[in-house]
DNA sequence: AATTAGCACTCGAATAATGAGAGTGCCAAT
DNA sequence: ATTGGCACTCTCATTATTCGAGTGCTAATT
């Protein structure tokens, strides 16, 4: 077990060494105020705390480090976080509530997250699949062409526009719309999908040119909206180029390629949806060799109804872990309860 | 002037630079097929054309590289460019006119665009300002949840959900949904709030509160719009990483910055928008300093109506100029002939 | 007059040699 | 148990050295 002088030193060398960035030495240690010992006793304790894994040497004639396990144990034991200011968090919420729909609310998170605190931001949101149809629209442009409106679970619109080979009247419109209101709300996009095709296969014959249209194209918003945007965003992957600790065309071209590909991510953020609450990765924690430089904090959301997101920040590993777990924290909770505002009303 | 001989040679010289990336030797270019002289010919030749200022030698003992007029010379008088595949070209026309409204047409068109060359993508769109609204919806989710659908030039639409403070009726939507399609469409986003203010000014006293928030909920709608997405989409940006010409982090993190900025990029944009056809920046005709080791061709479009926009692509000077000006050159006319298709009525 | 061979020369990239500085590990003294 | 002292190690920066590629110039050749 470590003693407390030990916890002393090894707390101050990684907080030394997240500021600093470099590794730090005996001498140096022992000139810390509240440590009152010489830089010998220090060259001891560190070697004991190097023997136990929490720190290493780069070389020889450097001094110490944190592996990935000392800053564990410093996450998990040592670091204290301050709340984030009332200020700032005020504005953030607000920024993020009068953003807009759904979409808008995880992008403008995304996008603060990744300016406010210098790296990688990621969100993966919650699987459109299994939203549920709340309304239909169809609006007619002009005589030959529509415009779907879908909205799901009252907070997001989806919108397609359709070409017919025929004229349409309001009126036939406004039959179809009742009759997909009646047969689909509250169905997810796949349920609805095949309740369309069943309902249809006998009513098709009965349609006129334009009515088949509409189906077609409400068939195709569907699947718009299904395959549309990958259920994951990356936004500030600039940020990267600033950290020395990364700074290596290679590895970033990696790193960048990892954020297009998805799976390495998408896998990472698989494990913290289970999780309840904040996650923090340290390199080899997060299951990917190519993350080993790096660190990777994680926030679950959800907008009820078991639609459930996550959104967090990547970045190196050796990162300002005090400022930047509030920030995941507060972006989060605020996210979680902006989409649960307006649960929709559970259907049938 | 430039003899047959010179001019043949400035051509190999280059084709190999743009090729290998390395500074040609007089050696090297004498052992071309074509070239039936000796290397102390060749050098020559190339002192002359150093001279002029075609080419110039990195150092003393190293071949030669052409210099921006020399790339320039070779773009304007050399290059042939074959046109792109029947077959690619299909199936990106396909690809970008399937891609749904105005806003997807693009961003499919840039995706494609920076996949397809290796290059940063770039789409100035047109001035969102200048769109007229061609129709208003208020659907009713709830209650108290309305939301509101602005429709732009027949092929845009833009949503927004809208909370209001008390019940409303259909039928109290539905009047003013009436209102706003008379009032409104046929108007830019500016005009339009400007009449809204105008007749506002004199009903407001006779609106109950939820008509009231309609009404500003559909002004947040039209500001939305108007300061919504930046007019400038930039992409494919991770593929600079590639280029060694540009290895240099510092550098990677200006021109990343740049990108973000907007400002350098738009001002580029710009100046390609007056020209009726493609157009190729070589090194400082871009006008940056930034971009000096880069070039960019840029093709503008408009989608009738005097929205006039420009995309294109950026990337190292040394560029496959035969393989991507072909690209840029279709990409931007389907773009173009996709957004025409649905030409708006003018109205008024 | 144009072309070419020959040769001295220059410069850059790669490799090796050198020295200074930081920090360690360990032993003996406190 | 702690500390001062000291030899030792390793990195980083600097300086030399070498090698090869490619040039420019001149004189010979066609």
């Amino acid at each position: 077990m470590l003693k407390a002088r030990d916890e002393l030193l090894l707390k101050k060398l990684i907080e030394l060494y997240l500021k600093e960035g470099k590794p730090v030495g005996s001498r140096t240690l022992s000139k810390l105020p509240d440590v009152g010992v010489s830089p010998a006793t220090v060259r001891n304790v560190m070697a004991d705390l190097e023997g136990l894994g929490f720190i290493r040497a780069p070389h020889t004639s450097a001094g110490r480090i944190p592996t990935s396990k000392g800053l564990r144990l410093y996450v998990d034991r040592f670091l204290i976080c301050q709340p984030l200011s009332a200020e700032l968090t005020h504005q953030l919420a607000s920024k993020i509530a009068e953003s807009g729909d759904a979409q808008a609310v995880m992008d403008t998170a995304s996008r603060l997250l990744s300016e406010l605190t210098g790296m990688v931001s990621v969100v993966l949101m919650p699987d459109r699949r299994q939203e549920r149809l709340s309304h239909v629209e169809f609006i007619r442009i002009s005589d030959r062409r529509v415009l779907v409106v879908l909205v799901f679970n009252e907070q997001e619109a989806e919108n397609r526009f359709i070409e017919l080979d025929a004229d349409i009247s309001s009126d036939q419109l406004q039959r179809m719309a009742s009759f997909f209101n009646t047969e689909l709300v509250g169905l997810t996009l796949h349920e609805a999908r095949e309740r369309l095709l069943q309902k249809m296969s006998g009513l098709r014959a009965q349609l006129n040119g334009g009515m088949l249209r509409i189906v077609q194209g409400a068939e195709d918003a569907l699947e718009a909206h299904e395959q549309g945007a990958s259920p994951l965003k990356v936004k500030g992957e600039k940020n990267l180029l600033q950290y020395d600790e990364l700074a290596d065309i290679q590895q970033l071209k990696q790193l960048f390629n990892s954020f297009e590909e998805h799976q390495a991510i998408l896998s990472l953020l698989d494990k913290s949806i289970a999780a309840k609450g904040l996650q923090v990765f340290i390199g080899r924690e997060t299951g990917l060799e190519l993350y080993e430089p790096c660190s990777v904090i994680t926030h679950p959301f959800d907008m009820g109804d078991e639609l459930v997101g996550v959104l967090g920040v990547l970045g190196p590993r050796r990162m300002p872990y005090e400022r930047i777990i509030p920030m995941v924290d507060v972006t989060a909770k605020i996210v979680d309860s902006v989409l649960k505002k307006h649960v929709p009303i559970p259907i049938e």
